[in-house]
DNA sequence: GGAATAACATAGCAGTGCTATGTATTGTGG
DNA sequence: CCACAATACATAGCACTGCTATGTTATTCC
């Protein structure tokens, strides 16, 4: 993890690389292009690690492990994952925000589907609603004045969630709970 | 509203003062310390707000507010409330970001005495986790990803959690629905 | 195999935060 | 009341930033 954060400068760059400056503006138009390229390969690295949360039987586990690979994303890269949100949100591919979004409400229709959660519930809107909790944890424990302890309030929180959804609050929790606990693995590139 | 987000620098904050760059040395040792004195007047203007949300005899009501109160403050000066979080968590005067949790901390202890909340639930913990919301809310309103209805998802999101908290599901609906619609006032200076 | 085009390197520009130094201005002890 | 020390700034300049204009190769196409 890194620790230094030393200004990423230009020059600095392309210092050990025996390329010159020219180079980045070749590949990237320059800085604001790599910064946003850069952003991009974060979201694209999000999407695959959401998508690699292998499919159980429990829909309700799936969006709890999904979310515990989310933070887990933030927290092995807390300056990618800052980097991401910095700028305004302007993804040259737009595609790759919304595929992380995706793969939530396909589990939020699985666990409409297997009748967790209420008819009426509207996937989306719930999807959007744990990736709030997810970024509002990732993002304040990367901002520092989240203790690192705290991420496990994601437990209660999403429980809270997902039984006002309409999921049997016994059940939800013990579903939230395993999902929570997956060790979550980086995916190969 | 700022729109324009032109870079901030030491030489065009001094050009139409009169005064030379060294003012700002003088003041505030460097642009770190500028940074970090706007970041501290955040959290102030940011705990005064919350602060200003009059008690009522619904605490949960309260609460809700509160948490109104805090994304409104985000989005009323949205560039203030990214610099608030984007550097290292490091103020000079952390007692300023102390005090916003304690105004939430002590409404959730008048749930508990009122019985609105169960006698297990920790104070701090409930009030971090809609801490938690509120800035995943405003940090996504702010970045730009999350469109503006999305923030009445703080309704269902604050329920759900008030409610795994003990409180009643209809009462508590109503509660929050009420508190959030208390249009927050800027507090005066 | 000559020409057009891309992919770089070199050098330099305007602008950045910051500091060394100089110069008033203010407060203070006798 | 006044020499004097300390503060509050202004001026000039340094090292560095992103960026661009220009030159120099390499590659590709017909």
């Amino acid at each position: 993890m890194l620790r230094a954060r030393e200004p990423v400068t230009l020059r600095s760059l392309v210092a050990g690389t025996g390329v010159s400056t020219m180079a980045v503006y070749t590949y990237f138009g320059g800085m604001d292009g790599l910064w946003s390229a850069l952003r991009q390969e974060g979201f694209t690295l999000l999407a695959a690690r959401l998508a690699a949360v292998a499919p159980s039987a429990d829909p309700v586990r799936d969006l709890a492990a999904q979310g515990a690979a989310y933070v887990a994303n933030a927290l092995d890269a807390p300056d990618l994952y800052r980097v991401m949100f910095d700028a305004d949100f302007e993804l040259e591919d737009p595609q790759a925000a919304d595929d992380t979004l995706d793969s939530l409400v396909r589990n939020v229709g699985r666990a409409k589907d297997s009748g967790r959660f209420r008819g009426d519930v509207d996937p989306l809107e719930l999807a959007t609603q744990s990736w709030v909790i997810g970024h509002g944890l990732a993002s304040l424990a990367t901002a520092g004045p989240l203790p690192e302890g705290a991420l496990t309030y994601a437990i209660p929180m999403l429980t809270g969630l997902y039984v006002a959804a309409g999921d049997d609050p016994a059940q939800c929790g013990r579903s939230v709970e395993r999902g929570w606990r997956t060790d979550p693995v980086t995916p190969p590139m």
